[in-house]
DNA sequence: TATTGTTATACTCTATAACTATA
DNA sequence: TATAGTTATAGAGTATAACAATA
């Protein structure tokens, strides 16, 4: 190994971390999957429907980007959307290629009446901590998120 | 609705927070599960393995509980963990109806050796922050494993 | 020839319901 | 009758490989 075990950042320490970091990401996701009843549709397909929210209109290969899944996956979800009347396919214009994804009206209420009981147990979550601890949790998904996933080399070249 | 819409802990902000921690834990759930080569098992099997690790030996119901999931989710996982000779059933003393399951010198091994190219993922991300940036990374770690996972209402009564 | 999206195939993760054995 | 674990069944999530259409 390229460096001694003292102090801290050792290798220890950062296992010990990872080791952590791992049952919070593993765990909470799969209690979040469960717990995202109320409406009919999954975590993994509202996420979509969010982003389509804010970006407007997206491919189907920047949403999946986005989402960090393949392509064949983004096609299913999408598939199912689409069945479910949630969101509308349509031809790029200009590029016969590509293809423009956007919410249906019925996609667009289902996220805004959605918001609050939507991400139901994640805002009940959020409402049991103490005020003063709001801006930390804040701070903690930035910082994870800009760890995890933000980082430029979070995907390495293939 | 209850409360307001002014300030900081309005249900706006709230909703806006509960939606970063929806990609967060969605979006680095998927790629810690993929980028989770290296050994053949899968980051949920890896998990029970280092429980088990720590704890020495505990019944299906303990892990599940411990991991979140349903008790036949349990039993799969320890089947294929079985199969591959990783760990291993035995009679619990005293009560028939119960298991104790334990680490086999092979799955003990994968455990320890594991650790360091295992969390691997997650080790590369926690080895490229900024040093100063590491410990409020494990307070994040460790605010939001309370905030989802650990708060006594997180598993509401059924 | 390269890119975008889809189809085909396969496997893991996950749950609920029903069943078995023991307490 | 209640508890621990398993089996049966079903469906979502995920990937890689192969294919079609367009650029």
């Amino acid at each position: 190994m390229t460096r001694s075990e003292e102090g801290s950042g050792s290798s220890a320490e950062t296992a010990e971390l990872a080791s952590r970091m791992r049952r919070l990401l593993l765990v909470s996701s799969r209690i979040l999957r469960t717990r995202t009843s109320s409406e009919q549709i999954s975590a993994s397909q509202y996420s979509v429907l969010a982003f389509l929210d804010r970006s407007g209109s997206a491919t189907p290969g920047a949403i999946a980007e986005f989402e960090h899944v393949s392509p064949p996956v983004m096609t299913r979800t999408l598939d199912r959307l689409e069945t479910a009347g949630l969101v509308a396919r349509a031809a790029h214009p200009g590029d016969g290629r590509q293809v423009l994804v956007t919410l249906t009206a019925t996609g667009a209420d289902l996220v805004h009446r959605g918001r609050q009981e939507r991400d139901d147990w994640l805002s009940s979550r959020i409402e049991a901590t103490d005020p003063a601890e709001r801006d930390a949790l804040d701070a903690a998904v930035d910082l994870l998120t800009r760890t995890l996933i933000e980082r430029p080399d979070s995907t390495p070249p293939r």
